[in-house]
RNA sequence: GGGCCGGUAGCUCAGGUGGUUAGAGCGCACGCCUGAUAAGCGUGAGGUCGCAAGUUCAACUCUUGCUCGGCCCA
C-alpha cells in the first residue's frame, strides 16, 4: 500500500489564538441543574443575598398564597416564575427584594378531601370530633405544602423556603382573628338572613368561586294561583299562570311577581281563564296543550277604563299594562293545607321580570332567589327557612315535611310528590323534564346547588366605617363631588374606590376591572358552616341579637388562638374569654367559620406586619402600603386583590399595595384553555424534566404574560433556540476572555477603536432599555431586546467582524486588547442581565470564568459610564452598518454564482462619500476602495490567500504564505 | 345569557395621537465557512394585520356587527 504523496502546506493552526473553554456547548439542564440548586441551598444563598442588600431600599413583593392542594401546574410556575423575575431584577438595581412565599391552608377543598378519604375508610364525618377533624385536614395541607415547595424550588425561585407562611399557622390563625374583631369594633359586621349559594350535599353556603356552572335538564311546571281579590274584577276567579324549573321551590312560595312594563293578558279556555304575558301566551298554550277561545266578557280595570273585549280571533289578544294588576292577591294552589299556605299570595312589581321565557308572572320564594328575597322584603315577606341544610323540608312543614332532598331529579320530576299534589289540587297545568339550561354546582361535589336563606355573617359595604380614617377618605372621595354627605365618614365601598385610584395597576385595563367590580359588588358574605377555617369569634347577646363588642374579651380570644390556633375557639373555653364580667349562658358561641377570602385578605397583616419575617418590615411608623407589589393572575382582581383590598381598607383605611401587576392564563398550543377532560394540559414538572427549568423560565419570560398565551411544543422548540443562541453567546464570550486579566491587558474606552466605542454605546443604549422594561414589570421586551442585542450587535457584528483580530492580531495588540477589554464589559454585563431569567445557566457562566467569586445572584447592575454613549458615533455607525447590509446583498450574486465563496474574496467598490472607517475590516472583505458611482460594486480579489488569517492580501507572495502581520506574530511566538 | 379583555408572517413579539411598498428575532429554504463546528455568517421565501360593513382623501390603527378564544359573573 502506498500513499500518494500529499501535499503539504503549512498548518498554522496552532498559532492562531481561539476560544478556549470548557463551558460545554450542550447544556444539559435537567441533569445539571438540580446539583447547582442543592450548592444554592447548602450555601444559604437567599440569607447571604438578604446581607448582601441590608439597609438597601426595599421593594417587597407580598406572595399571593396558592391553596395547598394538588401538584404545581403551569399556572402556579408562571405566578412564580414572574414574581421570581420581580425580585431578582430589583434585586438586580440593588434593592433589597425579599421573597417570603406562603399557602392557604384552610377551606372546602381541603376539608373535602379528607372527607372523600373518610369514605373511602366508610368513616362518618359527623362522628369525628372536631378538633381531630381539623388535625387531619392541618396534615393534608402541610402535605401539599412541601410538595409544592419541593416543586417551586425545583424552578429556580428565590426566597425564605425555610420560612415560608402558612394561614394554619396558630399565629397566623390569631391574627386573622385579630382582623375579624377589628371589623366586630368598628362595626363593620352584621348578621343578617340572606339566600346563599348552598351545597346540600356539602351542607355548606358557597362562595361563588366554589360554584360551576353546567347544562343539565330540568322539569319545568306551570302552576296555576287562582285569583281571590283584584282591583280588575274580571280577574277573580280566574288563575296567574307562573312557570318554573324548581318544582321544589313551590312549597315555600309567599308571592307573585309581575313587570310592571310587561304587557299581559287574560286567555279563556275550556278549563278556565289564565293571566299571562301577552309575549309569552303562545309558548303557554304550546306547553299546557289548552286551546284559547274568544270571550264576550269585557275586562274592568279600578278606574273604570275597559281595557278590551277579545276579539274573534282568539289569538289576537288583547292586553293591557301589568301595572294594572297592583293589589291583586291570589292564593297558594295548596291552600286547603291551611296555614302557611293559607295565607294570602300578593302579587308584586318585580323590575327583573321579563319575557325571555315563562309566563312573565314569576312565584317568589325569599327563601331561595336573590330577587325574591329583595323583592319580599320590600313588602315585608319574610323567610320560613322551610329547607334545611341536607335539603329536605323541615318535619313540621305542612306539605312534604322531612321530605327532599330538593335536588333529586325524581322529587321534582312530573310524576315526582310536588307535581302529583299539585295535579291533585288542580293547580298543575303543565309538566315536562325537558328543560335545558345551565345550571349552579359545587365545584368539589358537582352536585346541584340551591339559593337558600340562612342567617350569615355580612360586613357592609355601604355603611359609614366608625374609624378616624374613614372621615379622611370622606374628604376626598372623588364619587360624591360637591354633594352633601350623608355620613361624617367614608363607607367601605367608597374608601376602596379611592384606593383603586391610588394604586398602579399594571397592565392599566386591571383598574378598570376590579373598580366595576368593587362598586358594584354586594356585601361581603364572610361566615361559613363548615369546620377547616378561623372562627369567626363573636359571643351574641341572646336577649338583644347584637355580638359583644369588648376590648379585653377580645384580646384574650385574640392571645388564645394565636398560642393554641383555631381549636382554642371552644364551647370549654368560652367563659374563659368572656371574663367574669358576662355569664355563658347569656350569649350564644358563634361557631361558623371565616370564608376564606379572609384569610387571605389578611395575610399582609400577619405576613408583612407582624415583624416574624424582619426582613419585610418597614421603618417604624410608616402607615401607607405596605407591599410594593401583588402579583397574580388576572382571576384574582375577583379574589386576593379585592379581598386584600376590602381588608385593609376597613382596617387600615388604604390598600395593602402599592401596584398590582397581573398576568393571563396559560392555554394550550391552539390557544384552548387546558383542562383535564380534554387532555391538553401541560405539567410544569414533566416540562423541567424535558428541557429544564431555564428553558421553563425563558417561555414564561418571553410570552406577553400580560394577556392569555400559548405554551406548546414548537413553542417550546422556539424558546430552546433563543436559549442556546444566548448560551453559545456567553461561551464564545468565555472563550475569547480566556485567560484576560483587566491589570494587564485592560484600555480605557478613551484608546479604544471606534467599533469598540461604538459597541459600549450600543451596551448603554440596551442598559437603559432593560431598566426601563424592569420598572415597567415588561419582562418580553426584556429578553428580546436582549436576545437581539445577542444576535444583531454580537454574533453578527462585533464578534463576526472582530473574529480576524481576536485569531491572529498578537495578544499585546492594542486593538486585540481593547476588543478582549469589552469583551470583559460586555460579559460582566449581560451575565447580569440574563441572571434573573436564566439562574442556572447564568451561575454554570459566572462559576466558569470565577469560580472564587461566589453567586452571580449576589451580583448588583454596574452603571455604565455616562460618556459611554456617544450619539455622533452611533449616528455613523449606524450608516456603516446600513451599507454593510447593501455589501453582504452585492456578494450573495458572486456566491450564487461560485465565484468567490468567503466574503473575503470580495473586492468592494463604494461611493466615495462613505464615512471614514476601516471598511474592509467592517464588510470582512479583501478590500474596499471609494469609486465614482453611487452603488456597490463587487469583484473577486486576486491576490492570494494569507495561510494563517485567510485573507486575500497584495503583500501575501502566494496562497499559504503569510501577511505581514501574521509574519511578525508568528516570529514573536517563536521567540 | 351579561361585563371585561384579546385575535399582526410557521413560532414569539414590535407597530405614540389613522398617512408612502406592515417590521424584528427565531424557524424554514438555499448558499458560504469548516480555526465559536450538533457552532458561526449570508441571502431568500413567508402576512387580504380574525371576518364583514361603516366613518375618512387615507385604517392594522376609529365605529358597529359577527366570529373565535379567554377571565369574571349569572
Amino acid at each position: 500500500m502506498t500513499d500518494a504523496p500529499r501535499q503539504e502546506t503549512p498548518d498554522f493552526r496552532s498559532t492562531v489564538f481561539l476560544p478556549k473553554t470548557d463551558f460545554p456547548m450542550k447544556a444539559g439542564l435537567p441533569q445539571k441543574e438540580p446539583g447547582i440548586l442543592s450548592r444554592w441551598q447548602g450555601e444559604g444563598l437567599y440569607q447571604h443575598l438578604r446581607e448582601a442588600r441590608r439597609g438597601a431600599e426595599k421593594f417587597i413583593l407580598h406572595d399571593g398564597p396558592p391553596y395547598a392542594n394538588g401538584d404545581m401546574h403551569i399556572g402556579h410556575a408562571l405566578n412564580h416564575i414572574l414574581k421570581d423575575m420581580v425580585c431578582r431584577t430589583q434585586s438586580l438595581l440593588g434593592k433589597d427584594a425579599p421573597y417570603v412565599p406562603g399557602w392557604d391552608c384552610h377551606g372546602l377543598p381541603i376539608e373535602w378531601k379528607v372527607e372523600e378519604e373518610y369514605r373511602k375508610k366508610k368513616k362518618n364525618k359527623d362522628e369525628v370530633p372536631p378538633v381531630e377533624f381539623r388535625a387531619e385536614c392541618r396534615a393534608y395541607a402541610q402535605k401539599w405544602v412541601d410538595v409544592q415547595r419541593e416543586q417551586l424550588k425545583r424552578l429556580g425561585i428565590q426566597g425564605d423556603w425555610d420560612h415560608p407562611y402558612l394561614t394554619m399557622d396558630p399565629e397566623a390563625e390569631g391574627t386573622i382573628v385579630a382582623e375579624l374583631l377589628k371589623f366586630a369594633e368598628s362595626g363593620q359586621l352584621y348578621r343578617g338572613a340572606k339566600p346563599v349559594m348552598w351545597s346540600p350535599v356539602e351542607k355548606t353556603a358557597l362562595a361563588e368561586a366554589e360554584v360551576e356552572y353546567e347544562d343539565i335538564v330540568s322539569t319545568q311546571i306551570d302552576v296555576a294561583f287562582e285569583i281571590v281579590e283584584s282591583p280588575i274584577a274580571g280577574l277573580v276567579g280566574a288563575h296567574a299562570v307562573i312557570w318554573t324549573t324548581t318544582p321544589w321551590t313551590i312549597p315555600v312560595n309567599q308571592a307573585l311577581a309581575y313587570g310592571p312594563e310587561v304587557s299581559y293578558t287574560l286567555l279563556h279556555t275550556a278549563t278556565g281563564r289564565y293571566l299571562v304575558a301577552a309575549a309569552l301566551a303562545d309558548d303557554f298554550i304550546e306547553r299546557t296543550g289548552l286551546e284559547a277561545t274568544k270571550s264576550s266578557s269585557p275586562l274592568t280595570v279600578a278606574n273604570g277604563d275597559e281595557v278590551g273585549v277579545f276579539g274573534a280571533d282568539p289569538r289576537s289578544y288583547f292586553t293591557f299594562p301589568g301595572t294594572a294588576i297592583a293589589g291583586t292577591i291570589c292564593r297558594h294552589p295548596m291552600h286547603n293545607l291551611g296555614g302557611f299556605f293559607a295565607k294570602p299570595r300578593p302579587m308584586l312589581p318585580g323590575d327583573f321580570v321579563t319575557t325571555d321565557s315563562g309566563t312573565g308572572l314569576v312565584h317568589m320564594a325569599p327563601d331561595h332567589g336573590e330577587d325574591d328575597f329583595a323583592l319580599c322584603k320590600a313588602h315585608g315577606i319574610e323567610p320560613v327557612f322551610a329547607v334545611l341544610g341536607d335539603g329536605k323540608y323541615r318535619e313540621d312543614w305542612g306539605w312534604l315535611g322531612g321530605q327532599g332532598s330538593v335536588i333529586n331529579p325524581k322529587f321534582n320530576a312530573p310524576d315526582g310528590p310536588i307535581c302529583e299534589a299539585l295535579r291533585e289540587a288542580g293547580g298543575l297545568l303543565a309538566a315536562s323534564a325537558d328543560y335545558k339550561h345551565s345550571y349552579p354546582h359545587s365545584w368539589r361535589s358537582k352536585a346541584k346547588v340551591i339559593y337558600r336563606c340562612t342567617p350569615q355573617w355580612f360586613v357592609p359595604m355601604d355603611r359609614a366605617v366608625d374609624m378616624p380614617h374613614a372621615e379622611s377618605r370622606a374628604e376626598n372621595r372623588w364619587d360624591n363631588e360637591g354633594g352633601a354627605l350623608e355620613h361624617p365618614n367614608a363607607t367601605l365601598r367608597q374608601i376602596a374606590v379611592q384606593a383603586i385610584a391610588d394604586t398602579r395597576w399594571v397592565p392599566e385595563k386591571g383598574r378598570n376591572r376590579i373598580g366595576a367590580m368593587v362598586e358594584g359588588r354586594p356585601d361581603w358574605v364572610l361566615s361559613r358552616q363548615r369546620a377547616w377555617g378561623v372562627p369567626i369569634t363573636l359571643f351574641v347577646d341572646r336577649k338583644t341579637g347584637q355580638y359583644l363588642d369588648d376590648p379585653a374579651v377580645n384580646a384574650r380570644i385574640v392571645a388564645a388562638v394565636r398560642a393554641g390556633g383555631v381549636d382554642a375557639w371552644s364551647e370549654e373555653r368560652a367563659q374563659e374569654y368572656l371574663g367574669s364580667d358576662y355569664k355563658l349562658e347569656d350569649y350564644e358561641r358563634v361557631t361558623d367559620i371565616l370564608d376564606v377570602w379572609f384569610d387571605s385578605g389578611s395575610t399582609h397583616a400577619f405576613v408583612l406586619e407582624s415583624g416574624k419575617w424582619p426582613d419585610l418590615l418597614r421603618p417604624e411608623g410608616y402607615t401607607g402600603p405596605h407591599a410594593d407589589l401583588y402579583l397574580e393572575g388576572s382571576d384574582q382582581h375577583r379574589g386576593w386583590f379585592q379581598s386584600s383590598l376590602l381588608e385593609a381598607c376597613a382596617t387600615r383605611g388604604h390598600a395593602p399595595y402599592k401596584a398590582v401587576l397581573t398576568h393571563g392564563f396559560t392555554m394550550d398550543a391552539k390557544g384552548m384553555k387546558m383542562s383535564k377532560s380534554l387532555g391538553n394540559t401541560i405539567s410544569p414538572i414533566d416540562l423541567m424534566k424535558e428541557y429544564g427549568a431555564d428553558i421553563l423560565r425563558l417561555w414564561a419570560l418571553s410570552v406577553d404574560f400580560t394577556e392569555d398565551h400559548r405554551i406548546g411544543k414548537e413553542i417550546l422548540a422556539g424558546v430552546a433556540d433563543q436559549y442556546r443562541k444566548l448560551r453559545n453567546t456567553f461561551r464564545y464570550l468565555l472563550g475569547a476572555l480566556d485567560g484576560f486579566d483587566w491589570d494587564a491587558e485592560g484600555v480605557e474606552a478613551s484608546e479604544m477603536p471606534e467599533l469598540e466605542r461604538y459597541m459600549l454605546h450600543r451596551l448603554s443604549e440596551l442598559d437603559a432599555t432593560l431598566r426601563q422594561a424592569i420598572a415597567d414589570f415588561d419582562f418580553n421586551t426584556y429578553t428580546r431586546v436582549l436576545i437581539d442585542f445577542c444576535n444583531e450587535d454580537l454574533s453578527a457584528f462585533f464578534f463576526d467582524i472582530r473574529k480576524d483580530c481576536l485569531y491572529c492580531d498578537a495578544p499585546a495588540d492594542p486593538k486585540r486588547r481593547a476588543y478582549r477589554t469589552v469583551l470583559d464589559v460586555l460579559f460582566h454585563a449581560l451575565v447580569r442581565y440574563a441572571a434573573p431569567v436564566l439562574v442556572f445557566t447564568s451561575e454554570e457562566v459566572w462559576t466558569t470564568r470565577f469560580p472564587d467569586r461566589g453567586s452571580v445572584h449576589l451580583e448588583a447592575l454596574r452603571d455604565l459610564p455616562a460618556d459611554w454613549l456617544d450619539a455622533a458615533l452611533a449616528e455613523r455607525f449606524e450608516g456603516l452598518r446600513a451599507l454593510r447590509t447593501t455589501v453582504t446583498e452585492a456578494i450573495e450574486p458572486l456566491r450564487r454564482d461560485k465565484v468567490i465563496g468567503s466574503s473575503l474574496q470580495a473586492e468592494v467598490v463604494v461611493p466615495a462619500g462613505v464615512p471614514e472607517a476601516d471598511l474592509a475590516e467592517l464588510f470582512i472583505t479583501a478590500s474596499v476602495t471609494r469609486g465614482q458611482g453611487e452603488g456597490v460594486e463587487i469583484v473577486p480579489t486576486s491576490h492570494h490567500k494569507c495561510g494563517r488569517c485567510w485573507r486575500h492580501l497584495p503583500e501575501v507572495a502566494e496562497d499559504s504564505a503569510l501577511c505581514g502581520r501574521c509574519d511578525d506574530v508568528v516570529a514573536g511566538m517563536d521567540a
